[in-house]
DNA sequence: ACGAAAACGATAACGATTATCGTTTTTAAG
DNA sequence: CTTAAAAACGATAATCGTTATCGTTTTCGT
């Protein structure tokens, strides 16, 4: 629970932002604050936020993200800018019994990930 | 449509098995046809065969899993073994509409994932 | 103030995947 | 069957995100 300065600004970063931004976005972000801090202290930090359960990492193909809200939560990707965002209403997925019973094992959580188009890149497919 | 041999031995291994098998589990398994293949090929094949929607990548923690069941199902993920389970069970989210209205999105597709111990590891873990 | 523990920066190493490039195989037309 | 173009190939270098190493610096408790 106790942070180091470094560790500080990276959290400050994180709080400051709803962009789930990768390692090298927070990176350069903390880079205004600490323009000596390295990548690897970066990768650091968010590994033991992580491993503190302080953060979360959102996987996004091959390349990971971050977002300090801990809660449940769902995430959409935009297909087509890449932009990630929060959604938080609440979402009830019928069938885990079933699917327990199908395969016989025992389900401890269920993500799920939206994927579609945000609503800055509908307006511009309606536009063309 | 048209495969290469080589092509069609990589459907060939998908189609024998499961298992969900990472890139190198494939290329092992078509050496025994092809002691000459070459990871390289793989991957291109891979890549191709994803692109004309023959088969679906499903990511798993910075290693991606190839299956040839490209129908519209669930998958499982033990995280004791590592193993990768299909679940055909229907299952219903509710709330999609909702969470477009939230964010002003359109939602494609809604990504489900399962976590958590398959049957070899659950009575594993009551023996313990 | 001092020694141990934690954190750091630079950089090497890593593992999965993709790109390059010269050679071989397949294909289609004559 | 020959031939020329296109597709596929194997070897290997390159890339990219991430992790590990290691010697130095900072922090913390006494």
């Amino acid at each position: 629970m106790k942070h180091s300065h470094k560790r500080d600004a990276i959290c400050e970063v994180l709080r400051a932002t709803k962009d789930h931004p990768t390692a090298d976005m927070i990176y350069e972000r903390v880079r205004e604050k600490y323009p000596e801090i390295s990548l690897a202290t970066v990768y650091r930090n968010l590994s033991q936020l992580c491993a503190e359960g302080d953060i979360i990492k959102i996987g996004a193909n091959g390349r990971e993200r971050y977002d300090i809200d801990t809660s449940a939560h769902t995430h959409f990707f935009c297909d087509e800018c890449g932009e990630v965002y929060d959604v938080f209403s609440d979402m009830k997925l019928l069938g885990i019994t079933k699917a327990e019973n199908e395969i016989g094992c025992k389900i401890d959580t269920a993500h799920i990930t939206f994927h579609g188009h945000c609503k800055n890149c509908v307006t511009k497919q309606n536009i063309v």
